[in-house]
DNA sequence: TTGTGCATGTGAACGCAATCACAAGTTCGG
DNA sequence: CCGAACTTGTGATTGCGTTCACATGCACAA
């Protein structure tokens, strides 16, 4: 199923309604309107409506939607049906944390490798995941290891995706500050956490 | 000097803009056209024109601009001139990895004070910086911290970000995956890490 | 069966941001 | 001084995403 024409901000939205649905889910709720679940996630009920009509009528009118049948239908879209391994370049204090943390499984995402080049920090484990020398990436096309996470020092950053590239990888999510060039067929995301933080006085100090 | 009617995309470029003429600057580049700029930190060379335009002029006709009267101007923009304090909520992995996050310095950011609810926590030191009870959250009105940041688990973070607000923040930065309410003063801005890995396989599985 | 209340789905209108195309200004060589 | 090569700044255009308004459809009570 290809899904043309859907705009990039629908699909930004899907994975905040589809964790605010799994969270009502385990509440033991099994409908919710849309102006409910637009409440609950912080997005308006006709953009819900609107988001979830490109794919198709999720919903019954003058009931509201199944639960269950909406978190289906988002993961397909996103294709997230099957658990996906993705590897750790950098085992500094931010790759640490990201190698520790809980969010992923909800989507179905599994930090299997990690890689880093201080040899101090290769052979250690970190929540039973060994980290490997950067200079074996090669090892991912093996592993169909299909993605990748960068949290290096900004210099090292596009070198190690090249290298990712190289190992066969097709999306990378780069916590380094920088631009990352890459081939068109390899997706890149970019979380530029200081980025954040840099806009907020502009929002706040009125002057 | 109030800026109204400037694209919230254009503001959300100007950081990037801004490490990158930095970084060029400690090169030793002291000029820099539109497309070079462009090529460098991944944005098209008419963007960047357009987004310095809505400020007045930058740079000079034929010429370019220079670097050091961006750097200036982006940061009186973004109001980064004076060194702005922040405080952590959430001593886990991940705050941990924030609080010694290095990137933030680049904008003017301290990370100044750390909180958290975990007895065995409190009183010990994270990069010189003691861990407190988040209890006494209420210090920030007297030490002035108007921006906090939130890495607790989802289920204290709306608690955490009422405490924050009561306490005289006016800016928020959430990472955890979830949505906060805030009275209209107060600006919030969620990352959700796992979010962001969530689209990936819509973009690169397809199918 | 009919009426009332509620909630979805969507065409249309609107608004904002990206993109384009080019006029205006600078530099430099000769 | 002139022309060629650059580069900025911006009005006009295009495209995309948000917002609106309401027709459509279901549930339930009487």
């Amino acid at each position: 199923m290809k899904h043309k024409g859907i705009p990039d901000e629908t699909i930004r939205r899907l994975p905040v309604y589809l964790r605010g649905l799994i969270f009502l889910q385990e509440g033991g709720q099994d409908r919710i309107s849309s102006s409910k679940l637009g409440d609950f996630v912080g997005v308006q009920s006709w953009q819900i409506r609107k988001d979830f009509s490109y794919f198709g009528e999720f919903g019954v009118r003058g009931v509201g939607y199944e639960i269950k049948k909406l978190i289906d239908g988002i993961k397909e879209i996103l294709k997230l049906n099957k658990v996906q391994n993705a590897a750790l370049v950098g085992a500094g204090n931010l790759g640490s944390a990201i190698l520790s943390y809980p969010g992923f499984e909800l989507y179905g995402f599994n930090v299997t490798m990690a890689f880093d080049n201080n040899a101090k920090k290769i052979g250690k484990k970190i929540k039973s995941i060994e980290i490997m020398d950067v200079s074996k990436l090669d090892i991912l096309k093996k592993k169909n290891v299909r993605l990748g996470i960068i949290a290096v020092p900004r210099s090292e950053a596009q070198e190690i995706a090249n290298a990712l590239v190289k190992a066969g990888v097709k999306g990378i999510l780069n916590f380094s500050p920088c631009y990352i060039m890459v081939p068109k067929k390899v997706k890149v995301m970019t979380i530029d956490i200081a980025g954040y933080l840099a806009r907020m006085p502009y929002y706040t100090l009125n002057g």
